[in-house]
DNA sequence: ACGGGTTCTGTAATCGATTACATAGCAGGT
DNA sequence: ACCTGCTATGTAATCGATTACAGAACCCGT
């Protein structure tokens, strides 16, 4: 319709300095006219692309991701990238459908939000057919070479712990998250340290288990509940678990802060509009989207292919609402 | 390396029938033994599909979503779509950049869980570059003409009037969703349908402006403190109103359901640990995401194309918990 | 008028899997 | 021995965009 070839339609949409100002203007007037669209799967296969990012969520039900995930779109869609989501802990993701979806001709990039991949699936890496780049957000693999954008978990557990300490608490418990995962570890440890550091009582009653859920929460209230001797703050590793735990013990009677100040850890949406809203430690999640995704998309359009891609870390914030309050 | 050509090779993969066993097994030692993976653009440019299945949210950062997306996920993944997402309120979309996105060589079906598509957008369905076959899901384009798969509003929003009723209350208020919104003006129908059916007071004063946020309930909250002549039950449009209503009913002194009872819509997380815990009206958003995911597979595996695919409306459940309690 | 240089455009190969068509091989019937 | 019919496989075209390469058109200076 516009009377070129093939070849010069394409140099005008993806390279239009390259043709006259004539040309240009008669194909994307034919472009109009005929309601043309690129095929984005040929230019794909010939580009030896995919567009596409693929984001592993180890569960796509827990609202603490969407917001990750609006920031990697945010981040990826003018940027031109599709982004494709994955259940990695639903039943029908078993390990080779997982693979097949992490393999070159699905994504260029995965952003993992699980920090549990199989361990064989990630020694792949090296391979000939190789996974796509990788970089973890949120969670991460421990040990594994993979770039990662995260937030500093052990900080975030200190500075809950120094709260507790100038609001007059003495004896502090901390309420975990599942055994294994690298969140747990890192915010415990920053709670033990943090412990130590200011001279206070680190004793095993006082940690209770749980899964990050708001019903393990409630389950650790009843624990703290039955202790002879009760810590009169408690740090717990997500903010539903503090939900969960406030929730149990106004259920039986009591509240926070005047029997137990709580801390949480996400700051999700929710934690503000509790009752009592939740003191808690901020975590950027857009940001750790757009950054997670940014450093993917620089990592593809550097053709050096040298440039070292670093680990970021960004900043936790305490946010003190009114589930914590001065020791009695 | 099998000792055969690739036209054996991609028979033996995608119709296994058709080859020989010695010749299969040849074929699928090669595969391992190279770690082969198929090139899905090149076979979807084949084929002349996409095998990706675009979610349309209305925003990405909105927790209610992310049970449907996993439904969907749940549903599309085994049949081997994968599941991309675009966030159709985010700045960087404008229309253009949105119309690229449905058309047919990124996508081989919508699922939009926006109701507020530009109108231009859903008119060109019919014409010579169509976009993929749509369904509508939570949200829907009233009059047009995709199929959808949504819940009773209006069920709903009577059951919530009824039971507040049963419970002896007579004055009964409403927190609207914005205005415009489907949800909005389908929960509002059936709440006003239901104060006449039960011969109860309409009263303009009763009926609040909101948006479906926390911020949005506090709001109204404060209007209905200001009242003189108070309802004494609410039914909010969103759990997240009835959470921001009473949440700042409570920072005036006052408590449900002593002083109001209030019920919610959706019955998101935090409802059963909300402090009263929520009387809701539960949707199955799992299952809507999955039902969604389900019609647009079955409808692109129907050659005959004939098969009329209808509406489905999901039931919805009164939950009754502690945020509602007999009239004084 | 002619060589050198620039700018623009067309030709044709290419990405990798699929599939219509052709053909080879073999069994069974007459 | 020959034909029919079936199965299994190879050959080559195809999907649509991109791009190396070649060639056309034009300008400029000598």
């Amino acid at each position: 319709m516009a009377g070129v070839s093939t070849a010069t339609v394409s140099r005008a949409i993806s390279n239009p300095s390259v043709v006259s100002e004539a040309t240009r203007e008669a194909v994307f007037d034919a472009i109009r006219r005929t309601g043309y669209h690129i095929n984005m799967v040929a230019r794909n296969l010939r580009r030896g692309r995919t567009g596409a990012i693929v984001v592993l969520v180890p569960n796509l039900g827990n609202p603490f991701f969407s917001l990750i995930l609006a920031g990697i779109e945010q981040a990826a869609a003018p940027a031109g990238f599709s982004v494709l989501i994955v259940d990695t802990k639903q039943p029908h993701t078993d390990q080779d459908q997982l693979f097949t979806y992490l393999h070159t001709t699905r994504a260029d990039e995965l952003i993992s939000l699980d920090g549990a991949l199989p361990p064989d699936l990630l020694a792949r890496q090296g391979e000939a057919n190789a996974l796509p780049p990788l970089v973890f957000a949120c969670e991460w693999a421990d040990e594994s070479p993979f770039v990662k954008v995260v937030i500093d978990n052990e900080a975030g557990a200190a500075m809950a712990i120094r709260h507790l300490h100038e609001l007059g608490h003495r004896r502090i418990g901390h309420v975990q998250g599942p055994r294994g995962n690298v969140l747990t570890e890192k915010r415990l440890a920053g709670t033990q340290k943090a412990l130590e550091e200011l001279g206070l009582p680190v004793r095993p009653e006082w940690f209770f288990a749980g899964d990050f859920s708001l019903h393990s929460g409630a389950e650790a209230a009843r624990q703290w509940m039955a202790l002879e001797e009760r810590p009169t703050g408690v740090f717990c590793a997500s903010d539903q678990m503090a939900c969960g735990f406030i929730s149990e013990i106004v259920s039986a009677g009591m509240s926070a802060p005047r029997d137990v100040s709580v801390v949480g850890f996400d700051d999700i949406d929710i934690a503000r509009h509790f009752i009592p809203a939740l003191t808690t430690i901020h975590q950027p999640r857009v940001a750790i989207g757009q950054a997670a995704a940014r450093l993917l998309i620089e990592r593809i359009n550097d053709d050096s292919g040298g440039k070292a891609f670093m680990d970021q870390t960004l900043p936790v914030e305490l946010i003190v609402r009114q589930s914590t309050g001065p020791a009695r």
